[in-house]
DNA sequence: GTGTAATATTTCAAGCTTGAAATTATTTAC
DNA sequence: GTAAATAATTTCAAGCTTGAAATATTACAC
């Protein structure tokens, strides 16, 4: 089961990895970011970002650079914590994921096109109990 | 669906990561490379084995030649086919992966432990209706 | 108030991963 | 038989990812 798990997860992440780069010239851990940004409008701190991925703190640090560095991206400093930093979109950021959002959306429909509601009901069902055992 | 999916087996990765780190010295990608080659005990070719894993040729070559590094694999070229090379592992390397699949296998049972096996088959079911629509 | 522990982020080295280009070898169409 | 297409592998640059160490700041116990 696990194997199999495995090896979905990895095909759908490698077509969607496609994907993002042919038609969107992005990569699929900047979208991530950027979907999480989107999610989160008015900002989150950076390590709220890298538990929202399940990624490591300094991976987080080198994506943001980087997607700071194009100005998709804004960091702000807290005014209350001077150790915190708050990343979010900027205008630009938006409006380029507003563009990728619908059409990443489409791209995951197809990919699942084979399961019926009642499949990916039974699906999420499984996978919500399979959350954390640690 | 597709985030929740992605969200357990980053998890489960994770964890999987950390046990081979921590307890076996190893990584995921090396202990995938071997546990395909264990599976496949009179070797296999570069191609394939990228094939079996999902990664990249180029990707194969560099974790392969880490494994081969520390003798735990071996490459032998094809006699009638110059640019084939067959890649197995070495007896050090069936000795190292027999004591780590238990373990690994044990790990595995007790990340899905909250699953009964009615899930484990409908899991596995729907996961088999959903490979690869491309 | 001071010292210690805890928290937030970045930096760093090492390893992983990709896609494209390069290399070498085989097959196929003429 | 030869040229072009196909195939297997490696090399390469760029980016991703991790875990640990470093830095800076805040919270807490006393």
């Amino acid at each position: 089961m696990w194997i199999r798990l495995l090896g979905v997860t990895r095909s759908a992440e490698t077509t969607l990895r496609e994907f993002l780069r042919v038609k969107h010239g992005t990569t699929l851990p900047r979208f991530d970011v950027m979907a999480a940004l989107f999610r989160r409008r008015d900002g989150v701190t950076m390590s709220e970002l890298s538990r929202m991925l399940l990624v490591s703190n300094g991976n987080a640090t080198t994506v943001v650079d980087r997607l700071e560095q194009t100005g998709l991206v804004r960091r702000t400093p807290s005014e209350t914590d001077r150790r915190t930093v708050f990343v979010a979109l900027t205008p630009e950021g938006v409006a380029q994921f507003e563009t990728l959002a619908a059409d990443h959306e489409a791209e995951v429909s197809r990919l699942f096109s084979r399961l019926s509601e009642d499949d990916l009901e039974a699906m999420t069902d499984i996978l919500k109990r399979m959350v954390a055992v640690g």
